[in-house]
DNA sequence: GTGATTGTGTGACCTGGGTCACATTCGGGG
DNA sequence: CCCCGAATGTGACCCAGGTCACACAATCAC
């Protein structure tokens, strides 16, 4: 499947639009190609896109003073990546997205996205409706941290991406939940 | 300041409107006067509303097996409240929203929400704008409880929300923390 | 007022997870 | 095929924060 097709699939998903409209729609974006290791938005940059996954996996991430890292967002295929706080807010960026893997993706610009909105309400549906559903997942995460503790953390992390388990190194795992690498590993080493 | 007034002003920050558009708004919105401690959602109802809040303060909460509780947020005047996992998907609540002090509240039901998105694309575009900080917000919550220890996590929210301090239980205010009242309490009585 | 909640301080003790240090294994480039 | 850096396992030790238990307010109902 290729990007247009794989984009179109995700939005009807939610919202019904006509093949003009989601021609019109995929018009707006800008396919990239990346190497493991590049990164797409660095702490400090001005932010003014985002980005929609369709191969490959990227992180978002925190680094604190101590250099340590804490990952928001592992970004697997029809998930969106970007510093959310700095492209909406216009600040510069404090997390950095790159990618874990090679990856296909695909660019959308605030402005872009908001000519979309503008000219097609069901694709402001979309939006709205996408933003909504991330919100209730960042809320069940933040529910898992303050109740569980991380095995449970990262069982259930695992069981909702199995994929994440031979895909990305340990160490990025136990970032993501909030713990260091040894007691990850010592989870399943007594 | 009544209710419409609040609303407005608070809408009127992110979209321009006529105030016919506005009074139309308003016009969808019940409000209702609650006292402390009375719900407005609890665990296993069917939820079909949200709540902005025009005076007092609610919250929402997780509540797990061994009855301790998790508290989302706070919910003070201008902010919506809800269990928006339910109201999007239709599933029972899982999440209740009380009362902390007596409040004045509108509530507005999804139906009504999306009839006003559709009817008023400025007002689809509110909605939006509000879950994107909601989000960003959420995120920075989450990064601050892998990253900081309770007592920075605390005078971070008395910096943002100082109300707080005489207005809920200190007991509250761990359960929004993460950490039990002992612990709070010995952070400024060693 | 008085008795019953509901909130808060505090001591004693326990434990999940952090840190540091070092050994081991693995994957890819030359 | 061999080497190097990245990723992982593991031991020793430490500490923030949890739990339990009990003492004191403060607030409310009547």
């Amino acid at each position: 499947m290729n990007g247009a097709d794989i984009l179109q699939a995700h939005i009807a998903k939610m919202v019904a639009l006509t093949p003009e409209q989601h021609a019109a729609i995929f018009d707006r974006f800008t396919p990239l190609s990346l190497k493991k290791g590049q990164s797409l938005i660095h702490e400090g940059d001005r932010v003014d896109s985002e980005y929609f996954v369709l191969e490959g996996c990227l992180k978002s991430y925190f680094v604190n003073d101590e250099a340590k890292m804490f990952i928001l967002q592992f970004a697997m295929p029809t998930w969106w990546a970007s510093d959310y706080q700095a492209l909406y807010s216009g600040q510069r960026a404090t997390i950095t997205v790159d990618c874990i893997t090679n990856a296909e993706v695909l660019k959308l610009s605030n402005a872009d996205r908001e000519a979309l909105c503008a000219a097609i309400p069901a694709v402001a549906h979309f939006f709205r409706w996408r933003t909504n559903r991330g919100y209730v997942a960042l809320q069940k995460r933040l529910l898992s941290f303050m109740n569980n503790d991380v095995k449970i953390r990262y069982e259930e992390l695992l069981q909702q991406y199995p994929e994440l388990y031979n895909l990305v190194p340990k160490q990025l795992i136990a970032a993501y939940l909030g713990v260091s690498r040894e007691t990850l590993s010592r989870l399943y080493h007594p």
